[in-house]
RNA sequence: GGGCGUAUAGCUCAGCGGUAGAGCACUGCCUUCACACGGCAGGGGUCGCAGGUUCAAACCCUGCUGCGCCCACCA
């Protein structure tokens, strides 16, 4: 062939020419565009928003490849298919990058800048660093709709928050109150519970004594956290304790303090069992304590302030970190002989997730939304299916959170977010003793817009509740609000609710339960109608990726490549010499092939190497089918059943099943069965028998079979190429457009998905047998290390007359395959060459290869081969003269392993025959 | 303290009631005119351990062990 027609097709794939090339058409064509109404079924995906501080990481890759598999074969389906992108503002998370950006490049605190300049800062920030997101995503050749992009804090997302705080206002369902809540002294703010992560770690239990009022005794208590008895309002013992009966209801003494408090009894928290029996009420710094102060209605003392200082409540010990205050009261309470023990404790303690720092629970006044309410209609939508949650396994996680859900505290002391659309009348409200309004005792005014005037004094002082919204509940919106809601829009009519969720597990709480709960009480639907959540990704070990771990695959240098100098340590290890680039592709496919249901991924760069070996394998198949297809274009007749041989009528057969079992696997979100099947098909069913069986046919002078082969290629190729588009966009676009008669302005991605026709169960069990024969003698040619180029002589043995007919209407395919230079058919019982044998199911095959065979060697072979029969005879046999088995299994199993001893014998007997003659 | 997941070939993983599978790695032959990111052939597993159910168990049940995760206020 003349290299004409090679040209411009390199003999490896080069993904990273391609990849950049298409990604930009599809884009200025408007491929991922969805519309707004259509007479196409809707198909809609809300990308979950990444970050807007945030690196893509590999599970941002895993995401954004499953929904573009689902995006890109519902396009492909017909569907109206939106992928509906956007980015989170992710207050506390950005506002601390910024907040440490400004810090290192002016030596500036936010409190230097002032709110309004460093709100404008970070606004700065998102406009230079906002779009690195979308960029990243086009590596990986996700198909967002990017002119529909949204960003939480933008006026249409913000009008939906605005609107959504105002009415769960007015339906009473969100409330502001001063209570106990986790707080983080180092950021400054409150958290949900979510926000809080939990860590076992080892410290100290001490028991102290505080001495009984007007008595020569002392009531012992145990606490891993002393420094909270300076805010300490009672003590509780059980009421059924017999030891401490007659002090029920009598008086201690603070010690340090010296202040008077009570001995409370109270059943529930205080176990009998537990160290002495006897615990010390702190209800303004421990959760348990709080609810028991309710109960007792007892005085609740903050003893620390915002930066968990200690305060004037603390009297001599004002002014303290609350770790100082620790070792000062212990000190103190050992000086004065009230320290009886300390002993090791391991305590689970609460840490900030995004700042480290141990969480202090702390009573402040913050705005909560009455979750029970609208918990129970997102309950009862997963109960009655309306959603379901996929693998079904998470299901019940979910119902249990969801029916032991506490209000959600949505107020955070932040300065970047949706500030709170609430307000305080500044000659109503009281003044603390330094003169600033008592936001906790002020009557809050919620309104969509500032009031003019005070309802209650109708003075015109106002100000606005300094306080944001916790990041998820804008986020908790998003499948309307980037929609269009409040704004009644065609897209909010088209697409909600939604088709899949897709995230992942970690966020079913945070962000999936939120958006049951809003979507159904504001859109009366639910906002989804499948949960798909997908695992974790992990490194190679099953460790989480960390950046102190130092294994945190970034998915941009898999599909770039990246120099040893700049990949994390654990890598560097693995790739000395740098990282090779293996396309986004080959990273797409191998996401797509470890996402089986219910199980962590661990990344395996081993394994993107074989897809990216894959996508070279099917670029070169192509290559070699294009350079024998030249402007060929099929007519209508050659994939008539009348001019196919048995091969095509095979290899069409297998597209068809192949075909069947991608779209079943898709619609059960089977990625990996998907993903596993296409490779099996092109590789080894197409390539590596298809394409080598049509060889002769293409180099051969018969035009018309020269046709009809070139036919059945095309139309193969084509279907691989229409079926693997939504695993790999990139390589499977580029080949399309080479395929004779594709327009130029025509898109795969924008083309038919296949559906499947047809099989030919006849083709196929014709055919197994002629690949069995070639199978024979290939076992033989490998087992006698015989080089591929030399022909050989077989014997094809067989009493079933049909295959010996089949073999020689097909020696076209054995010979070729085979390396053979002649093919001999006998009926069995002609005495056979001594030679190398193969026996299979009622065929046998004879290699004649003196000296050319080490006779040793080949008795050996025999022999492991008889020993292998013999085993699996035996058990088969056991199983057979066991009468249970006989008499309770089902017959068409009994049959069959009747059928397979007889099979096993007469290959036994073969096999031991070929032995003899050797 | 509850709950969930997981344990299959050296590695990464499918299979989830009727003869143990894939990819990579490994061994041998082959630089044959699509592809050495290749072709052909081959070796390798008592399916974590112990019981049970069943004619039959990698697969279902129970217990144990290892690993991982989630939830929970035990001072």
């Amino acid at each position: 062939m003349s290299e004409d027609h090679q040209e411009g097709l390199p003999k490896a794939y080069e993904p990273a020419e391609v990849e950049a090339r298409w990604y930009r058409r599809w884009e200025e064509a408007g491929c991922f565009r969805a519309e707004a109404t259509s007479s196409k079924p809707p198909y809609c995906i809300i990308l979950p928003p990444p970050n807007v501080t945030g690196s893509l990481h590999i599970g941002h890759a895993l995401t954004a490849t499953l929904e573009d598999i689902l995006v890109r074969w519902h396009r492909m389906r017909g569907f109206n298919t939106l992928w509906q992108p956007g980015v989170d503002h992710a207050g506390i998370a950005t506002q601390m990058v910024v907040e440490r950006e400004v810090k290192r490049t002016e030596g500036k605190s936010r409190h230097d800048l002032g709110r309004d300049e460093f709100v404008r800062r970070i606004w700065d920030w998102k406009e230079r660093y906002g779009a690195r997101i979308q960029e990243k995503h086009e590596h990986l050749g996700a198909s967002l709709d990017w002119s529909r992009s949204r960003f939480t804090m933008d006026p249409g997302s913000s009008a939906a928050v605005l609107e959504v705080f105002v009415r769960l206002h007015e339906e009473g369902l969100l409330y502001r109150a001063n209570r106990l809540i986790n707080w983080c002294p180092d950021c400054h703010t409150a958290l949900s519970d979510l926000e809080v992560d939990h860590e076992e770690r080892q410290g100290s239990i001490w028991e102290i004594r505080y001495p009984v009022k007007g008595q020569d005794r002392f009531l012992t208590v145990a606490t891993t956290r002393p420094e909270t008895m300076l805010g300490d309002t009672a003590v509780a013992v059980h009421p059924d304790d017999a030891r401490y009966q007659d002090l029920i209801g009598k008086t201690v003494i603070l010690p340090l303090l010296g202040r008077e408090i009570p001995v409370i009894a109270d059943a529930t928290l205080v176990d009998p069992e537990f160290g002495t029996g006897v615990v010390k009420v702190t209800p303004a710094h421990d959760f348990n304590d709080y609810q028991t102060g309710l109960r007792h209605r007892l005085p609740m003392i903050s003893i620390l302030d915002e930066a968990a200082r200690t305060n004037e409540a603390a009297g001599p010990y004002a002014g303290l970190d609350r770790f100082e205050a620790r070792t000062k009261v212990l000190a103190d309470l050992e000086a004065r002989g009230l320290l009886v023990s300390e002993k090791p404790h391991t305590l689970s303690i609460g840490l900030c997730q995004r700042s480290g720092t141990i969480v202090e629970p702390r009573l402040s006044p913050q705005w909560f939304v009455k979750i029970e309410p609208l918990a129970r209609p997102a309950i009862e939508a997963v109960e009655q299916g309306r959603t379901k949650i996929l693998p079904e396994t998470w299901t019940a996680t979910y119902f249990h959170w969801m029916r032991n859900i506490q209000d959600w505290c949505v107020s955070r002391q932040l300065w970047w977010g949706h500030q709170i659309p609430a307000w305080y009348c500044e000659a109503c409200t009281p003044r603390t003793p330094s003169g600033a309004l008592d936001l906790e005792k002020a009557t809050p005014i919620v309104a969509r817009t500032r009031p003019e005037r005070c309802p209650s004094c109708k003075g015109s002082a106002l100000v606005q509740d300094p306080d944001v919204l916790d990041t998820w509940f804008s986020s908790g919106l998003w499948p309307f609000s980037t929609l269009g809601w409040p704004e009644r829009t065609p897209e909010l009519k088209t697409f909600y609710p939604t088709s899949v969720l897709e995230t992942g597990h970690d966020i079913l709480f945070f962000w999936v339960a939120r958006m049951m709960m809003l979507g159904i009480h504001f859109m009366g639907d639910v906002p989804f109608r499948t949960v798909y959540l997908h695992a974790m990704v992990r490194d190679e070990k099953g460790e989480k990726m960390s950046k102190v771990k130092g294994n945190v695959v970034d998915p941009l240098d898999v599909i770039h490549g990246q120099k040893a100098s700049e990949l994390p340590p654990s890598l560097r290890n693995k790739f000395p010499e740098g990282m090779p680039a293996f396309g986004a592709d080959a990273l797409r496919y191998t996401l797509a092939a470890l996402a089986a249901q219910g199980r962590d991924i661990k990344l395996s760069l081993d394994r993107v190497n074989g897809y990216k070996a894959f996508t070279n394998k099917l670029w070169n198949a192509s290559r070699f089918l294009l350079l024998y297809l030249g402007d060929f274009r099929p007519g209508g007749r050659q994939l008539q059943q009348a001019s196919l041989t048995l091969a095509d009528r095979w290899i069409l057969s297998r597209t068809e099943r192949v075909t069947r079992e991608a779209n079943d696997a898709l619609g059960r979100f089977e990625f990996a069965e998907a993903a596993s099947a296409l490779y099996q098909f092109t590789w080894h069913a197409f390539c590596d028998w298809y394409i080598e069986l049509a060889k002769p046919a293409l180099q051969g002078a018969d035009s018309e079979r020269g046709d009809t082969t070139r036919a059945v290629l095309i139309h193969v190729l084509d279907r691989v190429l229409r079926l693997l588009h939504p695993f790999i966009p990139f390589i499977t676009e580029e080949i399309w457009h080479r395929l004779p008669g594709v327009p130029e302005d025509a898109f795969l991605m924008l083309s038919q998905y296949p559906e499947a026709g047809p099989e030919d169960p006849v083709a196929e069990a014709e055919m197994e047998p002629v690949i069995a024969v070639i199978d024979g003698i290939r076992n033989i040619r490998g087992e006698s290390n015989l080089p591929p180029l030399q022909r050989i002589r077989a014997v094809v043995q067989t009493d079933d007359a049909a295959l010996r007919a089949a073999l020689e209407r097909h020696r076209g395919y054995v010979e070729p395959l085979a390396g053979l230079s002649e093919l001999t058919l006998q009926p069995t019982g002609a005495p056979p060459p001594s030679s190398g044998s193969w026996v299979g199911q009622g065929v046998s095959v004879y290699v004649p290869l003196a000296g050319l065979l080490d006779l040793d060697e080949e008795r050996a072979r025999l022999r492991k081969e008889i020993a292998r029969v013999e085993a699996d005879l035996a058990a088969l046999r056991r199983k057979l003269d066991n009468p249970s088995f006989v008499a309770r299994a089902p017959a068409d199993v009994v049959e069959k392993d009747r059928a397979r001893v007889a099979e096993l014998e007469a290959r036994r007997a073969k096999l031991l025959d070929n032995l003899s003659r050797i």
